[in-house]
DNA sequence: AGCACGCCGACT
DNA sequence: GTCGGCGTGCTC
């Protein structure tokens, strides 16, 4: 007998471990480890994962059910990529289930769904009598005649109501007869109505209406001609059809020209368009064409570069690599062909890059090299497209996966070379668990496959730098010795010897005191009217956090805050209302101060809709393009506004982080920062080493082409190290002198962090669990090793943001060297703490290697 | 996470 | 005397 070792879909410590299936006779072979399958459990059917098959079972052979169902024909998962989930839930401390979830598209996971039906045979009320089935009102001794009638009555309703619809969803049941429920459950248990459960797709394959034109245009025409000159909705519905002449959305075409769908229908009986159903269009980059490029003929930096990784490749061992190349010094092109090497020996490659500069120039590259054989996985598209771009890395149709975060988990089985572009960038940890880190996953399945890592990056984090050197400040990198981790290379010059752009740093305060209070400094304004008049463009980067536009009384001080959460509340233009970024209240915007009913109450934080004010007051007719959140919500829009600004339709574009990255203007020749300090006022370890790399971003979109760039950087803060590192393209020294800062106070990557977030509605209650897990935490520290603790405990202390959705947020750090226990003595204490964490409802979360400490 | 089983207060 | 409150405990 063969058992499956099955993960439910149950994010519980309870059910955090295999349980055993038989698999039946008409299941086997579809059965594989990798399978994604509904099993019964308890009283319902739930979906699990296929993690395991076995000769034997741990339990009693009686109290194993059978697999219900297999989800696919073949199985989503990989064997590998199964292991990689028991990895990731040990590494990050989540559930087997989370970290499973993780790998596939979202459109894979399980909805569960539960109809109600009449028993069979069950027709009619009376013939629910016949059955006798109709006895519950007596069984229950309810011995009220008048109560007893009623409740017959709405068996009845009940009953009949089921029996005409058929299968009713469980819930909408119970919606419909509200306050019923009680009585719906005793039907339940007396046989009249049946209930069963189904686990679908969260995507429903979706077919949808579409009308397709008649093909002769010329028909059309004929029939035109002879319409009525009453029927203008015909005349609408017919010239539209000639003007785009392809299928379109049946339910568009009524919103577009406004009309019900009886017009259409009448057009489609006189042999005009044919309604059918159709799959919804899902190819995102369907019918576009990419313009093949040929690899190009590499600088001396490049071909090192190409030859180094090229060579791990060729004897397929595992190795990690940082390509550090300065902002226009062409990682891409070593990308590329170290990919095109990977496909010719026969195996795959994972790109990632950075959602936000996952932009259609970027994909344009990869697509016009490798064509078909890319897929592109990103969060712009549908549900359904990402589901169909990562079912052909499934069944083996492409060989290229380029996409976010995510796109780590590609279901690749003969992956040679993972390239993680910007690797320095945040994003690619996920702040939700499984709070994995792209980085580490990609090392880890790289060595699963001999495969060759590459981190690009201009600014590198200082994590993986370290991870280059043997010893640094005095501190051997790995304590147990051998080579680094990750293999340096270098490429310090432009593609075609283009110079750096030159940085000037504008002093703020000097600004003020010379009398100038705008938010130009005299500096900006005339590198901006330059440009204006040599027809140059300009790309302005204003920083959005920190500077978020929050709303304050000017009378006394009066800030809006969020009710629920200590955080002060977004003003949104929009919808001219309040919002709060963490549990979504929203109130209206304020006429006068809540407080002191003082008419003075203004929005701060000059978001980029006031920059973009200022302009226009300071140039007048000066186009400008806007990107911000508000802007790019819209899907396509962030392509639009860069095509038009590629197009010179504008003069300058003006925006937060997006327009930091990846962008490319061969005619951009000035690069503004409004403010360079407003993420190093954050209280983060981090805030200097993300200033230096957001204004050594920002600064090389300057001049990348033929024209020569300029930088200005205005900051209050302007001797600040990163600051002033940055504006000499000088990594090297801003590195050394932040790791010096990290050393002295034992920050990573000197150490590593845990960070635990305790949440809870009464303060006390968490001071308490806080001490108490701290010292306990402590303990074992001291235990684990003798002489030196194995890690450090700090707190707790209030979180920085102290409270969301009305709980309170307590937090500790561990701190600890990579070889320590830490991890393992978390999850034993947390586990020791689970009974008395339950009762209280407290929540605790866990984030090992925490990227931002919120 | 559900859902059932199981022991104490407002009703017929 | 019952209905039903939600406190433990289990799910192959």
């Amino acid at each position: 007998m063969t058992y499956a070792k099955v993960i439910v879909d149950v994010p519980s410590k309870e059910t955090n471990r295999p349980y055993d299936y038989v698999i039946p006779p008409k299941l086997s072979g579809w059965v594989e480890i990798g399978s994604r399958v509904g099993v019964p459990f308890g009283p319902r059917i739930l979906q699990g994962f296929v993690v395991g098959l076995h000769q034997e079972a741990e339990v009693d052979a009686a109290r194993i059910k059978p697999i219900a169902e297999v989800s696919d024909s073949e199985p989503p998962l990989t064997p590998e990529l199964v292991k990689l989930s028991r990895w990731m839930s040990k590494t990050y401390l989540c559930h087997d289930i989370t970290a499973l979830q993780a790998m596939i598209p979202g459109a894979l996971k399980a909805k569960y769904e539960r109809y109600i039906q009449a028993a069979e045979g069950v027709t009619s009320p009376q013939s629910a009598v016949e059955h006798g089935v109709f006895a519950g009102g007596e069984m229950t001794g309810n011995g009220q005649g008048i109560l007893f009638e009623s409740e017959t009555l709405e068996r009845e309703s009940i009953l009949r109501y089921v029996i005409a619809k058929g299968p009713v969803k469980t819930e909408q049941l119970l919606l419909k007869f509200e306050g019923q429920a009680t009585l719906i459950k005793q039907m339940l248990l007396s046989g009249q109505l049946t209930e069963a459960q189904v686990i679908k797709d969260r995507l429903s394959q979706k077919k949808v209406l579409t009308v397709y034109p008649n093909e002769n245009k010329n028909e059309i025409r004929a029939y035109l001609d002879k319409l009525p000159a009453n029927a203008k909705r015909q005349k609408d519905v017919l010239d539209y059809l000639l003007l785009h002449h392809e299928p379109v959305k049946l339910a568009d075409l009524l919103a577009e020209l406004d009309l019900s769908a009886s017009t259409v229908k009448s057009l489609a009986e006189k042999g005009m368009l044919i309604i059918r159903e159709a799959d919804e269009f899902r190819n995102p980059y369907e019918g576009r064409d990419f313009t093949p490029t040929l690899p190009m003929l590499l600088t001396p930096q490049q071909q090192i570069a190409y030859d180094a990784i090229r060579q791990d490749l060729d004897d397929r061992i595992h190795r990690t690599y940082l390509l550090q190349g300065v902002t226009g010094s062409g990682k891409t092109e070593v990308y590329l062909q170290t990919i095109q090497r990977t496909l010719d020996a026969g195996r795959e490659a994972i790109v990632l890059v950075p959602e936000i500069s996952l932009t259609p120039q970027m994909v344009e590259r990869f697509k016009g090299r490798f064509g078909d054989q890319v897929a592109v996985l990103h969060s712009r598209l549908s549900q359904g497209e990402r589901y169909d771009e990562w079912r052909k890395i499934r069944a083996g149709q492409v060989t290229v996966a380029i996409g976010a975060r995510s796109a780590i988990f590609a279901p690749f089985t003969k992956i040679g070379l993972i390239i993680i572009d910007e690797e320095h960038e945040s994003s690619y940890k996920q702040e939700e668990s499984p709070k994995y880190h792209a980085k580490r996953v990609a090392i880890e399945r790289a060595c699963a496959h001999d495969a060759v890592v590459v981190l690009g990056s201009a600014t590198p984090s200082l994590e993986t730098f370290y991870q280059t050197k043997s010893d640094l400040h005095g501190v051997p990198v790995r304590l147990s010795g051998g080579e680094p981790a990750i293999r340096l290379i270098t490429m310090s010059e432009r593609v075609a010897g283009r110079p750096m752009p030159e940085v000037k740093i504008v002093d703020l305060r000097e600004e003020l005191k010379a009398g100038n209070r705008s938010m130009f400094s005299r500096e900006l304004y005339s590198a901006i009217e330059t440009r204006l008049h040599k027809k140059e463009q300009t790309v302005l980067l204003l920083n959005r956090r920190g500077y978020s536009t929050f709303v304050m009384c000017r009378s006394c001080g009066f800030v809006a805050g969020c009710p629920h959460c200590d955080i002060s509340l977004t003003y949104h233009q929009r919808s001219r209302n309040l919002r709060c970024h963490y549990c979504g209240y929203a109130e209206r915007e304020p006429e006068v101060c809540p407080d002191c009913k003082s008419e003075h109450i203004r929005f701060f934080g000059t978001g980029t809709q006031k920059v973009e004010e200022e302009l226009g007051k300071l140039f007048p007719g000066i186009r400008v393009i806007r990107m911000d959140v508000d802007t790019t919500t819209e899907k396509g829009s962030h392509e639009k506004w860069l095509t038009q600004f590629r197009n010179k339709e504008a003069d300058v574009l003006l925006g937060t982080q997006m327009v930091a990255k990846g962008l490319d203007f061969p005619d951009v020749t000035l690069v503004g920062v409004i403010a360079a300090d407003t993420v190093l006022n954050l209280p983060d370890f981090r805030a200097g080493e993300k200033t230096f790399q957001l204004l050594t971003q920002v600064a090389g979109r300057a001049g990348r082409h033929h024209l020569p760039g300029e930088v200005v950087i205005q900051s209050y803060s302007p001797e600040h190290y990163s600051i002033e590192h940055a504006s000499r393209h000088d990594y090297d020294s801003f590195v050394m002198q932040e790791l010096g800062m990290r050393k002295e106070r034992g920050y990573p990557p000197y150490c590593r962090l845990i960070l635990i977030t305790m949440s809870h509605e009464h303060i006390p209650v968490l001071v308490q669990i806080g001490e108490a897990l701290a010292n306990t935490l402590r303990e074992r520290a001291g235990a684990a090793r003798e002489g030196e603790p194995s890690f450090e405990v700090m707190g707790p202390v209030a979180s920085p943001i102290p409270r969301i959705k009305d709980r309170y947020r307590f937090q500790c750090m561990v701190k600890y060297r990579e070889e320590s226990a830490a991890i393992e003595a978390v999850k034993a204490v947390l586990a020791s703490f689970e009974s008395r964490v339950k009762p209280h409802k407290i929540q605790i979360s866990v984030d090992v290697d925490p990227q931002i400490l919120m």
